[in-house]
DNA sequence: TTCCCGGCCG
DNA sequence: CGGCCTGGAA
């Protein structure tokens, strides 16, 4: 359809793959391949800071070591757990959403965005963030992040008051992931969001992205309206 | 004061 | 849709 929407979309994801090599943040949850860690992790990482989110994940497997010993755990322990991490509802839908897992699912965490999202505290970005980072399937998601990024890039706005629901991003978030490897896409752009493109203060001076950045070239030329919080 | 790898409820 | 949920660090 658009030759240089389609040429762009090229441009953004070699030079964003490219930045990553290496720059990539660190997180034990990362570094395995299982998918009970990993749907742990997702559930804490819901609208929280990730280095934070490290010592209590660590407490969480070294108690629970399986998502039985999770489907086991008591609420008052769990709530004893995540109280640093804010958010307290999570607690209780993390160790109901084990007890589902283990009394429904046979124990295993399910593998299908469908099935993902039956679960209580499991929404649309974890649903799919699970099933690209614990079982390799090429599918991108849409965070706060992410939907800064493409809508300052590319010069998108969306017309949601919240850009991370926004159906059309969520397409083009889809439409500009690799074919392979969306997993690490994935958190390639979180961490360009976190790390370079941040909301406030982006540091357009050192993104290899500026070259052709919409936001960039706006910025030079007038005062910026950054994209309102979706909070 | 702001933001942090969102999701649920009405 | 929009309101609400939460502690902690910059």
């Amino acid at each position: 359809m658009s030759d240089q929407l389609d040429a762009d979309r090229c441009w953004f994801r070699c030079r964003l793959q490219e930045w990553g090599q290496g720059r990539l943040r660190y997180f034990p949850w990362r570094h395995t391949s299982d998918p009970y860690h990993i749907f742990v992790a997702e559930f804490l990482l819901q609208q929280t800071d990730a280095p934070r989110v490290i010592a209590v994940y660590n407490s969480i497997l070294e108690k629970y070591p399986t998502i039985d010993d999770l489907a086991e755990a008591s609420l008052e322990e769990m709530a004893e757990i995540l109280y640093p991490l804010g958010f307290h509802f999570r607690s209780v839908r993390l160790v109901q959403s084990a007890r589902i897992i283990k009394g429904v699912h046979d124990g295993r965490i399910p593998d299908t965005e469908q099935v993902l999202l039956t679960l209580p505290g499991v929404g649309p970005y974890m649903a799919r963030s699970v099933c690209a980072n614990a079982f390799s399937q090429p599918l991108a998601v849409l965070d706060t992040n992410v939907a800064r990024i493409l809508q300052r890039f590319f010069g998108f706005k969306s017309t949601r008051a919240r850009a991370r629901n926004d159906p059309q991003l969520w397409q083009e978030a889809q439409r500009v992931a690799p074919e392979n490897g969306v997993g690490t896409w994935n958190l390639t752009l979180i961490d360009f969001g976190a790390m370079v493109c941040t909301m406030w203060n982006p540091k357009c001076n050192i993104c290899p992205l500026q070259e052709r950045c919409n936001y960039a070239a706006f910025r030079d030329a007038q005062s910026v309206i950054d994209p309102t919080p979706t909070q």
